[in-house]
DNA sequence: GGTCTCACTCATCGCTTGTTGAGCCAACAA
DNA sequence: TTGTTGGCTCAACAAGCGATGAGTGAGACC
């Protein structure tokens, strides 16, 4: 499987395998639920270790709640790709953060800060009128999408085939086509507030 | 204050305290970071009458995160309430639901109960094609906001007002009105992989 | 091949948690 | 006034947690 080697090599590969563990334990039970101890067992190492590699809890978490953050400003340009992104399996570091940001205070700001940027990004793509909140839904659309299916596993979503899903969600988080819309054409409420209604994207 | 009443009141407004107690503990740490004493100190009473009352943690934790669950059936009739109701500040036993349900197995359970039910309802309200997934959909994004704007305080988000969200999620939401519609024609990306792009409900 | 290095384990500490049972004291009944 | 009920507190338990520091043994170095 792995061949013997260098003292050096050999302690980076068992904190990746350390690390690997515990972004599967905080991605499965959060950063309260997920213990040293369980993921010590999970990488097949004494808990002491794990302190003895990433110093704390808390800091091992911090590591393990990075993300690559690969294409970041990049993606936003192409904005058709978020959702395939977001539907495949989830990287384990992303389940992770996700799963803890609502009860540690850590990865609530974490995932706020990445939250705020994609906004930031995308709304200076999209321009308009209430550019912010317009992207800000987009992107609270994408995580609940994401939560509903992939933790709470909503059974429409489950059923569903990831094409399927981005079948009917892609146009709508993109070029809006509307997702509350019956197969005849939409009688659509007035709009209120006197915003002049867009649909440049489509004639 | 309070009159001295007789001593099943008595005893009854004191369970209604700890209930009370419990919601806001839960609905701020989470059922693992709530603590019996926290509790107990905050309805000023000693931790081991908690248990007397209620039996144990879980136990009092399922009653915390219990629903009234008014208007449940009625409230997909009237979509556009759902907004207001889900913007105004949250009630405290929504709160400890939704603080616990990515780590709490049984807050997850419940969660999906309640959303499963919605969407149900909410497809039988629209029909149409993909009505599962179109309902879905909008649940999804309802509880994205929701988790956006009152647990991760994203700046588009507690920048804006009540009404501003309202103005502009509202139309999208109920009628699909494009959030993301640019003033020019977006140059797209060429669909990666080879899937046929399907736009259906556009002509 | 002897010596040193260091990745790793073992035993254990202090702390907090949920939970328990005995005891106290005001409120009721006689 | 007496006896009793019952709402509530006090003290303590076992279990599990993160974290520490001494010790060990296989591999690197000269």
């Amino acid at each position: 499987m792995s061949e013997p080697k260098s003292r050096a090599a050999k302690r980076a590969a068992t904190a990746q395998r350390i690390l690997d563990a515990a972004r599967a334990e905080f991605g499965e039970h959060g950063l309260e639920g997920a213990t040293i101890r369980a993921i010590a067992r999970r990488a097949n190492v004494d808990p002491s270790l794990v302190m003895q590699h990433y110093g704390s809890k808390a800091a091992l978490f911090a590591v393990a709640i990075q993300l690559d953050g690969a294409g970041t400003g990049e993606i936003e340009a192409h904005l058709h790709d978020v959702l395939d992104v977001r539907l495949a399996a989830l990287p384990p570091e992303t389940k992770a953060l996700v799963r803890s940001m609502l009860t540690a205070p850590e990865a609530a700001a974490s995932m706020s800060a990445f939250l705020n940027e994609r906004v930031a990004n995308l709304s200076r793509a999209m321009g308009g009128d209430d550019a912010d909140l317009r992207a800000a839904l987009i992107v609270s659309s994408i995580l609940g999408l994401t939560i509903a299916r992939h933790f709470l596993k909503l059974d429409a979503l489950t059923n569903a085939s990831d094409a399927d899903i981005i079948r009917v969600a892609r146009p709508w988080v993109t070029t809006g086509v509307d997702p509350a819309g019956s197969t005849e054409p939409p009688t659509r409420a007035a709009p209120r507030g006197g915003r002049r209604e867009r649909n440049g994207t489509h004639a």
